[in-house]
DNA sequence: TCGAACATACCAAGTGCTCGGTATGTTCGT
DNA sequence: ACGAACATACCGAGCACTTGGTATGTTCGA
């Protein structure tokens, strides 16, 4: 559904444009007070192209996060960690991977779909859906590594893999907005080092075996 | 709810009442989607007092956080985890008691100044800041018991009580931004329950040894 | 004691401007 | 020649904010 064009057309389309724009321009500035004519500009395009290809500013809120869900679960999917044989070192690679792309511009490493559902969850509930799909699907990615590393360790955990899973992005979301209202990106890596050392303590069965992170 | 605080003769109460209406409606819209009457309409004035009160809609969004820390700060202080004799009790204490006022609607336990600071951190750094004074003023509160949790349970930690203060509180802004993706209050109540076991585990290592490396 | 002068707190009715959205024109591949 | 993909021009609603006014103190000299 989010491919109502057949193939990929050329590149520089005015759509896929709009939608990384939009990825931009509202990570920095919110969706609501990021205006369409805003987004026409970044994207080089005018408002007859916006609603040519979104019928309205809160359809192409859904658009952009269905792209963000696309885009991100690509980055992630060919990310290095994947390769570890242990499935807790792929857990725990996925963590380092979060904390070591925190970098650049705070609107470069933010996630736009926790922003818009932040924001716009009581007045536009077809984008919080988008953005809860969004989190939430990545979420599950996590959810076999984790029971993996649970069965391989033979711990016996009170928490669910999907319930650790969902924490973890707790977390980062959290961790973003201590960045946003600190202005510092160290806040959050913090958050992810905490995060780290939480599933490391949860898999430490008995204190044998100890391992350098980072 | 938190306590209207002490009375300030000189203030009218029209500027009170837009504190609190700005409390309640911008949890639930967000500051820029919250218009001026929006705020009169709940708080029963006109918009000739709300320019009277605030000299601009930014200013009142500064003063609403400041408003909300004052609140809050009295809030905690007052809350019966504090009568623990063990310092590591009055943390977990807090943590079970952040899960206990999740409770209700979303915008009733989420946090005005975590919402606004996602929001405003980039166009509004006046209100950014006053946010960031807010969540750290809270984190800070909390540094004295882990610090003295840290020194009677004798463990040796590579993290600092003001990193880890930080933490919980970053986690819990996580929290509040799955739930209200999710619509779902539980999914918050869970990361809390993490939160709690990673505070557990972090001071229930063994008692002495474990010589940390790096 | 009184009342003129001033200050505070709020109200009601705007003002100019920006916003999301529309109506229509133009290009272009097929 | 026909529709898809845009561009251009524009609109009405709603926005933050202003203006002018009123009611209620408060001050202070005579």
């Amino acid at each position: 559904m989010p491919r109502p064009t057949k193939q990929e057309p050329e590149r520089g389309d005015a759509r896929t444009r709009l939608l990384e724009a939009a990825r931009d321009v509202i990570r920095s500035k919110g969706f609501t007070a990021t205006t369409v004519s805003d987004l026409c500009e970044a994207a080089g395009v005018t408002s007859g192209a916006f609603f040519h290809n979104f019928k309205s500013k809160e359809a192409m809120g859904v658009a952009a996060a269905e792209y963000w869900a696309e885009t991100t679960s690509e980055f992630f999917r060919a990310a290095p960690y994947h390769a570890h044989k242990d499935p807790l070192d792929r857990v725990l690679g996925y963590i380092d991977f979060r904390g070591a792309i925190i970098d650049g511009e705070l609107a470069e490493f933010t996630c736009l779909v926790g922003t818009m559902a932040q924001e716009v969850y009581s007045t536009h509930p077809d984008i919080r859906d988008a953005c809860a799909a969004s989190i939430l699907g990545h979420a599950v990615t996590l959810e076999s590594d984790i029971a993996a590393a649970v069965a391989s360790r033979g711990i016996r955990a009170d928490w669910t893999p999907a319930s650790l899973a969902r924490h973890t992005q707790a977390v980062l979301q959290g961790a973003f907005i201590l960045a946003k209202a600190t202005g510092d990106r160290e806040v959050a890596r913090e958050s992810v080092d905490h995060l780290r050392r939480y599933v490391e303590l949860l898999f430490q069965t008995a204190p044998s075996k100890r391992k350098a992170g980072r």
